[in-house]
RNA sequence: UCCUCAGUAGCUCAGCUGGUUAGAGCACAUGACUGUUAAUCAUGGGGUCCCUGGUUCGAGCCCAGGCUGAGGAGCCA
């Protein structure tokens, strides 16, 4: 008999209908009540078995996370807490869960534990619940780049290049580590490696990105990134996902419009397809906050929280604004900030917090940073020392966007990588696209599991990933 | 990498000022009950008190070093 998944039982019910339900078992109540879950749904069905037509030797092996296939007929519950519920007629365990040796029962377990179970984790509703959502994420990403026209390119994720400066790179190579070959002058011989030449995991496809931005006009990204930063927050992996589009012929103005029309596609698309899973995740948020003071919960429900954020227009201000907010806030009259405020400081973490969660309480987008505390590639605006870059900060999280207008004019990116110490030798191919019909172009990068954790309210990045992947932690 | 805090049963945690046999709830086992919703009730088993060294008549508790985890900072997405 063919399976039926039981969001179908739950949602299209046919009362009297035969169905083949396979799942895991949640719990098992009063040796007759099985609730089942099998992931295609948050919810869990309630399979009804008549102890006495159900062997024990049977009924004793129904354990949490035990497998189990159940022909039964749907019928309209009996009991309260669920509408409908299935009869069971004939049982079968597929598969035993020894309940000494599974660490996953039906209660709360901490999210620190339930990392160090990373292989079992999806078992709990709260993580079933975020890979969902995460699903419906990505599902957005795609969805919205190609309902605009845009072009999904595979950047490389072994790299020949060291000059995207953006961190510490994952050496690549299959040099023996116990006899690895040196030069007259005592540094590695990569000449004998691989590909001839040093590689790394890649930090960022931004610079492949915009070669083909500037022949397809509008590509963008979505793959792994690699830091090997020694990183231990909870809003850092050594592995995460990064989305970066990039567009031929935008500015600084068109790459901001896309970057909030980005994000409150992607967020309102979850609402419109993860409600159930964005609900649960609410409540489970509510009851987490219970156990914090005050000042640190969540002042607006999850639901509600992205609700804002769809329909209401982002902040937008200049970095210049951002420092003069700042110096004549009372929380710098008073002395609050632990770091000194003054024009040419690259923003810290609390005062990106004051401009976002005190200040404006919603998504703010800063422009128009020094030139000397951003990337290279940044183009030089007319006053000669700020950039045309953005970063887009969010309530909760800090920045989910950074990006910019790139630098489209050979000589000054010429000098720029000259001030950065980036050989052009180096870089001789991102360059020659300044020399071959140069154009305005813009992009930007947004962290994937950032905005994982922004839909779903967790706050851990390590609990928006399956395997995470930080300093001491790849187990799985 | 830096700062702060933590590590006690499978899980969540209590354990006083250093003092005899280290506790609770959940989970598990046995029994009762049988339309339950984290079912309930009774009984029971279960411990490398993170590791190493030290102080002390005596250390889960004090000291030193280490390991692991969390929060914050830096780096950034």
């Amino acid at each position: 008999m063919k399976r039926t998944e039981i969001i179908h039982i739950l949602d299209q019910a046919e009362i009297g209908k035969e169905v083949n339900i396979k799942g895991w078992v949640k719990t098992f109540r009063n040796d007759q009540f099985l609730t089942i879950n099998d992931g295609s749904t948050l919810r869990n069905i309630q399979v009804v078995l008549n102890p006495e037509q159900t062997p024990e030797d049977l009924r004793k092996r129904l354990y949490t996370g035990t497998s189990v296939s159940v022909i039964g007929v749907v019928q309209e519950s009996l009991g309260k807490g669920q509408n409908v519920e299935v009869i069971g007629q004939s049982l079968t365990i597929l598969g035993d869960c020894d309940p000494n040796e599974f660490p996953i029962q039906m209660k709360k377990h901490s999210l620190e534990f339930l990392r160090e179970k990373a292989h079992l984790r999806f078992r709990t509703s709260t993580f079933s619940a975020v890979f969902r959502v995460r699903h419906h994420l990505a599902f957005a990403v795609n969805k919205f780049f190609n309902d605009r026209g845009f072009y999904y390119l595979h950047t490389p994720i072994i790299t020949g290049s060291d000059a995207e400066g953006a961190g510490e790179m994952f050496k690549v190579t299959t040099l023996d580590l116990n006899q690895i070959p040196k030069d007259e002058n005592g540094h590695v011989d990569h000449s004998q490696d691989f590909f001839g030449k040093s590689a790394n995991l890649t930090v960022s496809g931004q610079l492949e990105a915009e070669l083909a931005a500037l022949a397809l006009g509008k590509v963008y990204t979505f793959g792994p990134t690699f830091r090997a930063e020694n990183s231990n927050t909870s809003r850092h992996l050594a592995e995460f996902w990064m989305i970066e589009p990039e567009v031929a012929f935008n500015d600084i103005y068109d790459n901001m419009d896309l970057a909030e029309a980005f994000l409150k596609f992607c967020l309102n698309h979850v609402l419109e397809n993860a409600l159930e899973d964005l609900t649960f995740l609410q409540e489970r948020e509510q009851q987490e906050d219970k156990a914090k003071p005050q000042e640190e919960r969540q002042t607006i429900p999850l639901v509600e929280r992205l609700k804002f954020v769809v329909d209401s227009p982002f902040e937008r201000i200049t970095y210049t604004e951002a420092i003069d907010i700042l110096m004549n806030s009372n929380h710098y009259k008073k002395k609050k900030f632990k770091y000194d405020v003054s024009w040419g400081i690259d923003l810290q973490s609390e005062h990106e917090r004051y401009l976002v969660e005190k200040h404006f309480q919603k998504p703010v987008i800063i422009t128009g940073y020094p030139a000397a505390i951003k990337a290279f590639y940044m183009r030089l605006n007319e006053d000669g020392k700020t950039v045309a870059a953005m970063d887009m900060l969010v309530p909760g999280i800090g920045e989910i966007i950074g990006g910019s207008q790139r630098e489209e004019r050979y000589d000054v990116l010429l000098e720029k990588c000259k001030q950065f110490n980036i050989p052009e030798e180096h870089i001789w191919w991102y360059l020659e696209t300044r020399k071959f019909g140069t154009c305005t172009h813009a992009g930007f990068g947004l962290g994937f599991e950032r905005m994982v954790m922004y839909a779903t309210g967790m706050s851990n990045i390590r609990d928006v990933i399956p395997f995470p992947r930080t300093p001491l932690n790849a187990e799985f």
